[in-house]
DNA sequence: TCCCAGGGATGAC
DNA sequence: GTCATCCATGGG
């Protein structure tokens, strides 16, 4: 069914929390709109906002209302019942209970590229400044000036305009890694096929990607849910949390036979309540 | 001014 | 295999 004009819709979204899932630093596409969110992925931009348990959404894309409400439950993860993970949080004595001050908190299931794109882009960054640059590369290069651009747009570009929008060191690994895209297409639907390792494999071969950004794209764009990102905050909070502060080697191998595929969801409410200060580290 | 940020590539050993 | 160093940029 083709629909012209605004679409607009809501629908219960319980155990969801739309700010806390947008601001935790999985994605960086959106920005601040009124008492909600604009955003767009699937090539479909759209507004965003919500009022208790219903989500609320405004949309000028040609698909219909329930189109766009079964795009909007894959994409947030809403079919996923969170009782296993916050039984797991709960039921650990070195998690503190503060963390369930961020119950509704999902994985997101980011466009592929996207992910790829802006976890390249993360390397030694921080969250407001990737999205600076999200938006942009979204001015400059996407679609109306408001999607993220695609990899062949990228492919096409050149260092010295990458650099010019303020990727600095990361603009050669953005460019490289979108050329080896077009050159294999097939390239990110093997990797979804693929098992976690074998697809982290293929992955850390990309320049701009190592075993961080890999984890980062796998369970982001991905959604391999055993990927585990380690970066300086989950360091900091894992080595608080179970090794009295002192040095530990190999956290990733620590949480993937600790957490298995709860991995992924763990990883980011630590993340989140490290980074906001909920959890002290 | 210095420090830090969702690290990776490189070279020394 | 591990480890130190460098890499651009801007906010705090």
């Amino acid at each position: 069914m083709s629909t012209v004009g605004v679409q607009q819709g809501s629908f219960l979204a319980p155990d969801f929390h739309l700010q806390i899932t947008i601001e935790s630093g999985q994605v960086f596409g959106f920005s601040k709109f009124k008492e909600g969110y604009q955003g767009s992925f699937g090539g479909i931009s759209l507004k965003l906002w919500q009022k208790d348990e219903r989500l609320f959404f405004e949309s000028d894309a040609h698909f219909s209302p329930r189109e766009i409400e079964l795009h909007l439950k894959h994409y947030f993860d809403l079919e996923r019942n969170l009782s296993p993970l916050y039984t797991l949080l709960e039921q650990d004595p070195k998690i503190p209970s503060v963390l369930n001050r961020i119950r509704g908190l999902r994985l997101i299931r980011q466009d592929i590229w996207e992910a790829m794109a802006c976890f390249i882009l993360s390397s030694n960054n921080n969250i407001k400044r990737i999205q600076q640059i999200w938006h942009r590369l979204a001015k400059a290069l996407g679609r109306d000036g408001k999607h993220f651009p695609n990899f062949e747009i990228i492919a096409d570009s050149n260092e010295a305009f990458l650099r010019s929008l303020g990727l600095g060191y990361r603009a050669p690994y953005l460019l490289k890694s979108a050329r080896l895209v077009c050159e294999n297409v097939d390239i990110l639907k093997k990797i979804d096929r693929a098992s976690y390792s074998e697809a982290k494999e293929i992955l850390i071969k990309f320049p701009g990607v190592g075993s961080k950004v890999a984890d980062c794209i796998l369970l982001y764009g991905f959604h391999k849910m055993e990927a585990f990102p380690v970066d300086v905050w989950i360091e900091r909070i894992l080595r608080k949390l179970y090794f009295r502060n002192r040095s530990a080697k190999n956290l990733l191998s620590f949480a993937q036979k600790k957490w298995g595929l709860l991995g992924g969801y763990v990883q980011q409410y630590l993340f989140h309540g490290a980074r906001t200060g909920i959890l002290e580290t």
